[in-house]
DNA sequence: TAACAGGCAGTTTTT
DNA sequence: CTGCCTGTTA
C-alpha cells in the first residue's frame, strides 16, 4: 500500500522525506519542491512516531512559517500542529527562549519582559549615543555606525571583544559608542534585532542546562534557506542540533537529527552578514551527513528556465548544479527596452492588462491548464531592485485601475501616528523603554520641553532611577519649570492610571488589549491631536491618520482572538509569572516587531503584487514582471565593487527570474529620473547573460518624449569603470549650485571623489556618484 | 516652549 | 525629490 505523503514525489524527493535520522544537506534549486519536501518529511516524522513537539522547524519570514505549518496542518490535521509542533522564524524563537531563560542565565542585559527594538529605535537610540559622546552626526551618520555595530554583532563579537580588536580612530570611535549604545540598551531593558540571535548564541553556547533542555525537547531540527543564515544564526543552529558549531568545542551528542535546506544560487543576503559558507560547510561539519540535490524544477516553463540557468552560469564563485525540466514548450520570455521610466511602467500594466483579459497565456507547456479566461490579478507580480521604483509603478497601475497591494508589511507601523500610540504601549509594558518614553512624554504637546528633559535626564542618571520614575517626583528635580513639571505629573498619572499604578488591577481596569489601546489613543490626547490637525489642515492625509489609529485598535482586538495563552513560553518561574493583560500586551508589540514586508503579501487578496526582489524570495507567480534591469539598479551601484557583490546582484536577478512560472517580461528604460534629475542609463550586463531565446524589442521610439539622441545597440556589457574616469584631473566641470570648477584631484573607489576647484566658491571634495557634474570642456 | 522656515545631505536590499 | 536638522521667531 503506497504511502500517500510519497506517492506524487520524485526519487530524490522522496529520499528526501525518508531521511529522518542523521544530519541532512537538501540542495534544493528554485522550484523543485523544496517547501513540499519540508513539509512531507515533518508529517512523515510524525506518523512514524516522533511527537510533534520534538519537533523544531526554522524559517526566515513569519509568512513561511504560516506556511509550512498550515501545510503540515492539511495533511496531519491541525490536531499535529496543536500538540506542540515549533515552526517559526528564528528571531522569534530567539525572542522565546530569551523570555523564558534571559533572567535564568543572568545575561546581564535584558529580563525576561524586554523590548525589541526595531531600526527606528536604534536610530534614536544611537543619536543620543553619539550627542553624548560629542561626535557629530554628520561625521558619524547613524545609519553607518549602527551597520557596522551590526555586521559586528552577526559575526558574534560583543563591544569588549570589538573594542579589542579595533586599530584605527574610526573603529575605536565605533568600538566607543558601540559599548555606549549596549548600556543603553541594558538601561532600556532592550533588544536590538541583532541581540535576539547573539543573546541566544550565547545564552545557549553558556549554558549547557537550557542548551539540553532544548536539545531534549527538540529532537528534530529543520532549518530553510540554510543559505541566508549569518554567523550567529549558523551557531543557534549547531548548538541547538548538538553539533559542533563553529569550533565552539561541544561534543555532537550523537549524529544529530538536523535537516538544512538551501541553494546557495539563492544567497542574496550577504550584506546583512549570511554567509554561503554555511551550507557549502554543512557536509564538512557533519561528517556522514546525506547530501541530496533537488534540481529538477516543476515551476517554471523551458524558456524562463533557461534564462535564469544562462545567468547564473556566469556566477564563477559557484558549485554547479543542473537547473531543468521535463515540461517542452512556454513563451519567451519578453526583455523590452522603454524611453523612460514612465514608459516602463505603461508598458508593464498593458501588458498585465492583456494577461489578464487572457490573451496568449495558457497555450504553453502541454499538460497546463488551459487558462483561456485569462490570468487572474493574484498571479501576477511585479518586482524591482529598490523600494523606490516602486512609485511610478504604483501610479500607473492604480491610473489603468489594475489593482495591487506593495509588499510592505512594516510601513503601517512606521507611520508617525502609529508609532506614537505603540510607543505608550511600550512604556506600559517596559516602563525603561527611554526610547519610546521621550518619544512620547510630550507628545501631544504637554508643556515638557528640552530643557525639562534634559534636566530629567541627569536627575535620572544621577540618582540611578529611571526616568518615568524620576517623573513622578518631578516636583523635587531642580532646574524643571513649572510648566514641564505639571506636564509630567499629568502624564505619570495617565500611564498609572492604565496600569493600575503597575499592578493591573483595580476599577477601571479592563483585561482586554483593545481595551487598553483604546483608552490610550484617547486618553493620551493622540486622537485629539490628529483631530484637531485634521481640522485646520482638512487634508486626507491627516484624517488618514485618525483611520490608522482605529486600525491599530482593530489589530489589536484581532490579536487578541487569536492570542493563545498556554500557547507562550511561561516563565521559567511561575511565581514571575505577568498579569495575563501585560503578557498579552508583550506578545502583541513583539509579533509587531517582528513583522517583516514579506509576511503581508496575501495570495488571496485578488490583486497584483508589487514587492522588492528580496521581498520575493520563495514565492512564486504565474507572470512576472521585472523593471529597471539598469547598471547601478541591477546590479546595484552600491554592490558592483567586489565580484562576490556584484555575484550576489547576479543571484538577486536569478531569484527574480525563477519566481515566474509562465510568463517573464523584463524591462529596462533608456532614461531614469533619479532625484528629480533625468539620467541617461545603460542597459543591465545581466541583459546579456539571458542567452538567446529571449524576444527583445526596444520600445523607446513610441515613448520619446525627449529628443535626446539615442546611440549604440541594446546593450553591450558595459566598461567597468567608476565614475572617475569620466572627471580626469584638469577636466572643466559645472555644478548646479558651485558652478564653474576644474578637476584638481580623483580618488576612485568605492565613493570616488574628486577634489575640484571652484572658480566661485574655492575647492570643494564631491563624491561622484551625487555630485550632478556635467563635463563643460568636452 | 512651540511652530515654522530654510538649508543640507543622502541615496539598497531586511529580520 | 525627500526627509532631517538647525536656527529663528512669537
Amino acid at each position: 500500500m503506497p504511502d500517500p505523503l510519497l506517492a506524487d514525489l520524485t526519487e530524490p524527493q522522496r529520499q528526501a522525506v525518508l531521511h529522518t535520522e542523521g544530519p541532512l544537506l537538501v540542495l534544493a534549486a528554485a522550484g523543485s519542491g523544496k517547501t513540499r519536501v519540508i513539509t512531507r518529511r515533518i508529517a512523515h516524522l510524525v506518523r512514524t512516531g516522533a511527537p510533534p513537539w520534538s519537533i523544531l522547524a526554522l524559517t526566515f519570514t513569519n509568512k513561511a512559517a504560516g506556511e509550512m505549518r498550515e501545510r503540515v496542518a492539511s495533511l496531519l490535521g491541525e490536531g499535529a500542529v496543536a500538540r506542540g509542533l515549533t515552526v517559526t522564524t528564528f528571531h522569534s524563537l530567539c525572542a522565546r527562549l530569551l523570555r523564558r531563560y534571559a533572567e535564568a542565565a543572568g545575561l546581564g542585559q535584558i529580563r525576561g519582559d524586554f523590548t525589541i527594538y526595531d531600526t527606528a529605535d536604534q536610530t534614536a537610540l544611537v543619536k543620543k549615543v553619539l550627542a553624548a559622546l560629542e561626535l557629530s552626526g554628520t561625521n558619524w551618520p547613524p545609519r553607518s555606525v549602527l551597520s557596522a555595530i551590526s555586521a559586528a554583532k552577526n559575526d558574534l563579537m560583543d563591544a569588549p571583544a570589538f573594542a579589542a580588536h579595533a586599530g584605527d580612530f574610526y573603529s575605536k570611535t565605533i568600538a566607543r559608542v558601540y559599548t555606549q549604545y549596549q548600556k543603553a540598551l541594558t538601561a532600556a531593558n532592550a533588544a536590538d534585532f541583532d541581540d535576539l540571535l547573539v543573546l541566544t548564541a550565547r545564552m545557549l553556547r553558556e549554558r549547557g542546562d537550557i542548551r539540553g533542555e532544548c536539545q531534549g525537547r527538540w529532537r528534530y531540527l529543520l532549518i530553510d534557506e540554510y543559505q541566508d543564515t549569518n554567523r550567529a544564526q549558523f551557531v543557534i543552529a549547531g548548538l541547538l542540533a548538538g553539533g559542533a558549531a563553529g569550533g565552539t568545542g561541544f561534543q555532537p551528542a550523537s549524529t544529530p537529527n538536523i535537516c538544512v535546506v538551501g541553494d546557495p544560487d539563492q544567497a542574496i543576503y550577504g550584506w546583512r552578514g549570511a554567509s554561503i559558507s554555511n551550507i557549502l560547510d554543512f557536509e564538512s561539519q557533519y561528517p556522514g551527513c546525506r547530501v541530496i540535490k533537488l534540481g529538477e524544477n516543476f515551476r517554471s516553463t523551458a524558456p524562463i528556465l533557461s534564462v535564469a540557468d544562462t545567468l547564473i552560469r556566469s556566477n564563477k564563485i559557484r558549485k554547479h548544479k543542473d537547473l531543468f525540466t521535463k515540461r517542452a514548450g512556454g513563451q519567451p520570455v519578453e526583455v523590452v527596452l522603454t524611453a523612460d521610466e514612465r514608459q516602463e511602467a505603461r508598458l508593464v500594466s498593458d501588458w498585465l492588462r492583456a494577461l489578464h483579459a487572457g490573451s496568449g497565456l495558457g497555450k504553453g507547456a502541454p499538460g497546463q491548464e488551459a487558462t483561456g479566461s485569462g490570468t487572474a490579478w493574484k498571479d501576477m507580480a511585479v518586482f524591482y531592485r529598490t523600494n523606490s521604483l516602486s512609485r511610478v509603478i504604483e501610479d500607473e497601475l492604480r491610473a489603468s485601475g489594475i489593482p495591487y497591494v506593495i509588499a510592505r508589511g512594516t510601513a503601517f507601523y512606521q507611520r508617525e501616528e502609529i508609532r506614537n500610540a505603540l510607543a505608550y504601549l511600550r512604556v506600559i509594558a517596559n516602563p525603561a523603554d527611554e526610547v519610546s518614553l521621550l518619544r512620547v512624554a510630550n507628545t501631544p504637546p504637554r508643556g515638557i520641553g528640552d530643557a525639562g528633559i534634559q534636566a530629567l535626564e541627569v536627575h535620572a542618571a544621577r540618582t540611578n532611577v529611571r526616568m518615568l520614575d524620576a517623573m513622578r517626583g518631578a516636583g523635587d528635580i531642580p532646574g524643571i519649570s513649572g510648566r514641564s513639571r505639571g506636564g509630567m505629573t499629568k502624564f505619570v498619572a495617565m500611564i498609572d492610571a492604565w496600569t493600575g499604578a503597575g499592578t493591573f488591577m483595580g476599577a477601571g481596569i479592563t483585561g482586554s488589549l483593545a481595551d487598553l489601546a483604546a483608552r490610550v489613543v484617547k486618553e493620551s490626547g493622540l486622537e485629539g491631536m490628529y483631530q484637531a490637525q485634521a481640522k485646520t489642515s482638512g487634508s486626507e492625509s491627516d484624517a488618514e491618520r485618525l483611520e490608522n489609529l482605529n486600525e491599530l485598535i482593530s489589530s489589536a482586538a484581532e490579536f487578541e482572538l487569536e492570542y493563545d495563552a498556554a500557547a507562550e513560553p511561561g516563565p521559567a518561574h511561575p511565581e514571575d509569572a505577568a498579569p495575563p493583560l501585560l503578557s498579552l500586551l508583550r506578545a502583541y508589540l513583539e509579533s509587531i516587531s517582528l513583522v517583516a514586508d514579506a509576511d503581508m503579501t496575501d495570495p488571496d487578496q485578488g490583486v497584483v503584487t508589487m514587492m522588492t526582489l528580496h521581498a520575493a524570495k520563495g514565492l512564486e507567480f504565474a507572470a512576472v514582471a521585472m523593471v529597471g534591469l539598469e547598471e547601478g539598479l541591477l546590479p546595484h551601484s552600491r554592490a558592483r565593487e567586489s565580484d562576490a557583490d556584484l555575484e550576489e546582484e547576479r543571484r538577486l536577478c536569478f531569484v527574480g527570474i525563477t519566481r515566474a512560472m509562465r510568463r517573464l517580461l523584463v524591462t529596462s528604460a533608456k532614461h531614469r529620473t533619479n532625484r528629480g534629475l533625468l539620467e541617461r542609463t545603460i542597459p543591465s550586463r545581466f541583459l546579456g547573460e539571458f542567452g538567446p531565446g529571449v524576444l527583445v524589442s526596444d520600445r523607446s521610439e513610441e515613448g520619446a518624449r525627449h529628443a535626446l539622441a539615442d546611440d549604440g545597440p541594446g546593450w553591450s556589457p558595459s566598461p567597468a569603470r567608476g565614475p572617475e574616469a569620466q572627471y580626469p584631473i584638469g577636466s572643466l566641470v559645472r555644478h548646479p549650485q558651485f558652478g564653474l570648477g576644474q578637476v584638481v584631484a580623483v580618488t576612485a573607489g568605492a565613493a570616488a571623489r574628486a577634489d575640484i576647484r571652484f572658480r566661485d566658491v574655492g575647492v570643494k571634495t564631491l563624491i561622484l556618484e551625487y555630485a550632478r557634474l556635467k563635463r563643460v570642456d568636452l
